[in-house]
Order: C-alpha cells, then sequence, then structure tokens
DNA sequence: TTCTCTACTGTGAACGCTCACAGATGCATG
DNA sequence: CATGCATCTGTGAGCGTTCACAGTAGAGAA
C-alpha cells in the first residue's frame, strides 16, 4: 500500500448497529427487507448506514445462508466460436446487466480444454454460484449432464441436445426463423432455393434445416438434397459450400445460409463466379450481425432477439434458483431486409 | 430440489481431519503449501481429501483473509465499443484463462451508465475482489481515479491517459507500430501519406499518430496537416475520414489508419471513388482484426499481441496484488503484410 | 383484570475456515 | 544432562453475517 490509500477496515454491522443504537440483529432485517421493523429503527440505521459506508460483507452472508449470490456464465464451446460469432457478445453483455440489475456479479467461466472443463465442473459444484448460464451447443455435452446431477440450477442458451435430463432453456424460434426466410425468397420469386446448413450437432444448425425442408414442401417445391451443402458456421465453410452447390447444381437461384458468417463467405464465392447478388442469386443469411450490415450487397437475415434472450436467461435462472422447475422459452425472430434478397 | 438430485451437504474440512485422523490445522496446512506436515500426514489428508470430494470453501477462507481471490474485468466502455471491437473478445478470453491457470475467477463487470459504474465502484470499494483489470479509454476516466484512491490494485489496459495517479498498465508500443506501417509505405514507394486517426483522447489515438508524425520526419517528408483525417475507430468514421481526404487532397498514394475498422470504410470509400488498392492508393490498418482478413483486398496492418497484453495484465495484476509496485508494460508490435499496402 | 396476539428487539450460536499460540518430539550442541 | 532449535501437531479464538429463539411492550378481547 505504499503508493496507494491504505484501504480502511471497512465497516462492520456491528459499527452500524453501535451508531444507530440498535443490537445486530435489527441491522440484518433492515438489510434484508425491513420487516418487523420500527420506522424510527429503521430510519436510525439508514443514516448510520450512510454515515459508515457500510456494505454487506457477502463472504460472511454467503457462509452462513450457504448461497453466493453469484451466477457463472459458462462456455464449453471450442474457442474459435467465441471469437468469431458476434453474438456471443450481445449475449454475455445483456446478461452481465440484467445480472447487476439485481447486484448479481457474473463469473465467466470458459471450458475450451478438458482441464479447464475439470476445474471449472469443480468449482461450481462446489457450491461457490448458485446457478449456471450455459452456452454449449454440441450434441450430449458431458458438462450438461454433470451440472445437473450435482442438482446445480441450469439455464441453457439453446436447446440442449442429445440430453435426457430436463434442463431449462431458452432461445429463438430458429425453425419459424427459418421458415420466414425461405418463404420470403419463394414469395420474391425463386424457385431452386438451395441451403447452406449449420453444424448439425447444434440445435440452430438442426432446427434451421427442418425450416427449410418443411416450407419447401409447404410451398409445394421438392425437397433435392442436392440443394443442402452443410457448414459449420465458419465463413470458410461458407465458401466451401456455395462452391460445392454452384457445381453440384449451377442453376439455383436462392441460398438460405444458417448464419451471416457462412453467408459473407458465401457471397465471396459467388462474386468471384461471377453471379450477381441478388440479380442472379438471392442470399439470405440469419443472426442479424454486424457483418450483415457490412458485406456487399448487405444481407437479408434473420434476427434473434439477443437482448431479450439474454433477460429471459437471467429471468429464468433466477426462477429456478428460486425454486421454480425447469421451462423452455422460445421467442419470436424477425425477417429483416436487406440487399441480398 | 424436485427434479435434480438434491444437493449433497458438502464436505468440510472437520470431515478430512476426521476422516485422515488428524486436526483441522494439519488439513488447513497442507491445503496452504503442505509446509510444516509430515510426508505421513500429508499423504494421509490427500488421500482424505480424495475420498471425500472435499472442496474449500472460498466464503469461510475469505471471511478471515480478508481476500477474495478473485478479480474483476472492469469495461467502462461506451457500449458501441465493445461491441464492434474483435479485440475484446481476445482479451477478456485471454484474461479468463490466464486467471483460471491460476483459480481465480474473473467477475465481468460492465459500467456503461452513470448507475452501472456506482453499483460496480461500491462492489468494488467494498473489497469484494482483490484487484480490477480496467479497459477504459477516455481521458481522465474517474473510475480510474476513484480505484486508486480506495487502494485497489489496478492494471489497465493501454495507458490510462489524463491521470495524475500511478496506475499500472499493459500496453502495445502503439507509437512503434504506427513507425513500422509508416515506415512500410515509404518504403514501397509511397510519398503522398495521409493517415486517419483515432480518438485522440484514447492513448491509441495519440500515440499512433505521434508515430507517424515522427516517421514522416525521419524520412525527410513534411508533415502536412490536410493529410491527418480524425475518426473514432468505427466504421463509419472511417469513410467520413476518407472522403475527407480525397476531398483536401487527391494526390494521396498511401492511408495509415489508426484501425482495421476504419480501413474497411476507407476502402469501401476508395472502391466507390475508383481508385485501386493497392495500385493507386496503399492502405495500412492497426490491430489485425478479423475484418482484416476479410476485407477485400485484404488489410495490410499491424498486430498487437493481444494474448500476450492479456497474460502480462494478469501477471502484473496478481503482482500488484502481491504487494509490488505499479509498473508499465509495453509489448511489440508485428508488421502484417497482406495485399493492401 | 388477565389473556392473547402482533409488532418489535436483542442475544447466542452457528457457518467453515485461518491464524496465533502452545505443546510435543527428535536431534544436535553446550 | 540440560539447552536450544527445527519440525510437526492440535486447540481456541475470531472473521461478519444470519437465524432461531427468547423476551418486551402495547392493544384489544374475554
Amino acid at each position: 500500500m505504499s503508493t496507494a490509500a491504505a484501504r480502511r477496515r471497512p465497516a462492520t454491522i456491528h459499527d452500524v448497529a453501535r451508531e444507530a443504537g440498535v443490537s445486530r440483529g435489527t441491522v440484518s432485517r433492515v438489510l434484508n427487507g425491513g420487516h418487523y421493523v420500527s420506522p424510527s429503527a429503521k430510519a436510525a440505521v439508514d443514516a448510520a448506514i450512510r454515515r459508515t459506508g457500510y456494505v454487506v460483507n457477502r463472504h460472511a452472508r454467503s457462509l452462513i445462508t450457504g448461497k453466493s449470490d453469484s451466477v457463472a456464465f459458462l462456455l464449453t464451446e471450442p474457442q474459435e466460436r467465441f471469437f468469431e460469432d458476434p453474438n456471443f457478445n450481445v449475449l454475455l453483455r445483456a446478461c452481465t446487466q440484467a445480472l447487476a440489475a439485481q447486484d448479481i456479479p457474473l463469473l465467466l467461466m470458459i471450458a475450451g480444454t478438458e482441464d479447464e472443463r475439470r476445474r471449472n465442473l469443480r468449482y461450481i459444484e462446489a457450491g461457490h454460484v448458485d446457478g449456471v448460464l450455459l452456452v454449449s451447443s454440441h450434441s450430449g455435452d458431458p458438462v450438461v449432464a454433470r451440472l445437473h446431477e450435482a442438482g446445480v440450477p441450469v439455464v441453457a442458451c439453446g436447446k440442449p441436445l442429445g440430453q435426457t435430463a430436463k434442463i431449462g432453456y431458452v432461445a429463438a424460434d430458429d425453425r419459424d426463423g427459418a421458415r420466414d426466410m425461405v418463404r420470403h425468397l419463394h414469395a420474391s420469386g425463386r424457385r431452386r432455393i438451395a441451403t447452406v446448413t449449420g453444424p448439425l450437432d447444434t440445435p440452430g444448425g438442426v432446427e434451421r434445416l427442418a425450416g427449410y425442408r418443411e416450407t419447401l414442401a409447404e410451398v409445394g417445391l421438392p425437397v433435392d438434397e442436392t440443394l443442402i451443402a452443410g457448414g459449420d458456421y465458419s465463413r470458410a465453410s461458407g465458401e466451401d459450400a456455395a462452391r460445392a452447390l454452384l457445381e453440384r447444381a449451377p442453376d439455383i437461384d436462392a441460398v438460405f445460409v444458417a448464419s451471416d458468417l457462412m453467408a459473407q463467405g458465401v457471397l465471396d464465392t459467388l462474386a468471384r463466379a461471377g453471379r450477381r447478388v441478388p440479380e442472379d442469386i438471392a442470399v439470405g443469411g440469419f443472426d442479424d450481425s454486424p457483418a450483415a450490415l457490412s458485406s456487399r450487397p448487405s444481407l437479408t437475415t434473420i434476427r434473434q432477439p439477443w437482448d431479450r434472450i439474454s433477460t429471459e436467461m437471467v429471468r429464468t435462472l433466477l426462477a429456478r434458483i428460486a425454486g421454480e422447475e425447469p421451462a423452455a422459452v422460445i421467442l419470436p425472430t424477425e425477417l429483416v431486409r436487406r440487399e441480398s434478397a
């Protein structure tokens, strides 16, 4: 403490009690809702708190209550996703702020490697957090089962695939979003509509493909398997998929791409192949990420309500912590029309 | 606890002691380095810990040690930056992992609004975290002074501007990076080298401009103020700046842009104005963000060593917490040659 | 009056850990 | 044989809360 002001010993509930001329118990009651406290006592305590600058010691509180009043944001993605996907930013930020509004700190945990996974699970299972906001897309993630087994309240972002356990989750209506996009492409006169899927071990990948299939059937278009190319949400995989599609089916007039990032790759490949967008081929993305606006042409896409997803995740998790049953929340998406379709 | 396995009462240090046939004190010593513990006792305790699945209760520990063994990552940026800037992702992720390696959780705090700022400061000043990794670029941020005053160890990302207090920080060598880029442009034959600056109340903005000026002087080129256009790191500001430059000095043959995002805007404007890159005008960026690779043409840029910045921030902060004096760490940048220059 | 009920208040006992201290043991030294 | 020292071990106190409980006072009912 040589260069900075020394840290004073912070005021305790005892100091406040003495200052206010009441007992610890009364101060504690004021702190926790103020029931069974006379107005005069409450006023005295409030004043004493202000005068002393008292802030509860959460460690002491947690020690006795057995709750930590904190929540983990656990990411079990391979690292690249976290980098590339701009949605994580929004999600993380909105969750942090929704929690901050309730004075609950968010612990960020990243479990990329097996070692990190073990360490984080250990921490969580030790009861150091009251609940977990889980971002994990791959099918059959062992972390999900482990957390459930340990009895830790969990809310996932997106429906956890391949889980027997009943886990609460919040997700955008991927299937409906895909339907909207394909309907839009069809309504604008396209008849050879291809798709680039996301990874099929993720809920988004599966659902968006399902929506694509359903809509083709609905409008009476044949589902042609050569029009379906697989991607992994990365830009590069979009380029590859578009190349494959152009080769297998040069007559396509539209592509529904399961993410904006891949759509950028598709646009690149199409440009290189001399196809004009949207004149020759319409392209629809998914996510409404910043990339959608900055790409050339700008992307028609499906907006996922990330801010609402975040607040719902937090709300659902807090309810779960309070003892409610796990629930699934599906939120509507929105078609955003721009230049590419 | 209806749907999930009930949470068992976790093992305490007492349980371990009984299981190992020693006292609490001995277990505690094993937990904290194992000094003054006989090999046989240590072995018994280790075995007992494994058998009971014991994990320390950090709340109890913190209550007596007065330390929290956690660190805050505090962001006092206006929100947009957090979204747009891909560097935050890398920084945040690397910090989380560097801390995780020491078993120190990271609390994510975002102080966009005044209310959030107050809340977070209150939390930090109450001693709920041992130190703060601070990301705040604007000059004279009151948060910096407040934290310093409260005696909380702080390490900033980038030199804090307009602070009288001595704050430790870690930064890339912005000035040197700018020098490298301008030298590179000069070496490739360019003689009318313009620049688009970052916001001049941020260290990056100031230093990169300084590097630009120094290098022009060094190679004997006149510093022409009409060749300097201001930006705010956003893509849109890059477009505007490029337009202004083309108008004021149509004969420029190179632009050093202080961020990749702005450089993308510059590329857009140049393309619209019919200038070819790099044939007519060379463009150099800064950051080596993903955008640099995906832009067309790909951007020659300056890589900031974000992974090293992160690990150094963590290392410095932990040292600071351990009582060392605040230090400044400047890390070298690297020129990445691509198509645009 | 006496009893009951409600509103309020204070007190001791935890929560699980670390730290200081006291004590024990063994070995080298005087 | 006493003394010192280093190594090892157990014990009690206390960190700052909350919670259960006991207790007081006053109002209203019997």
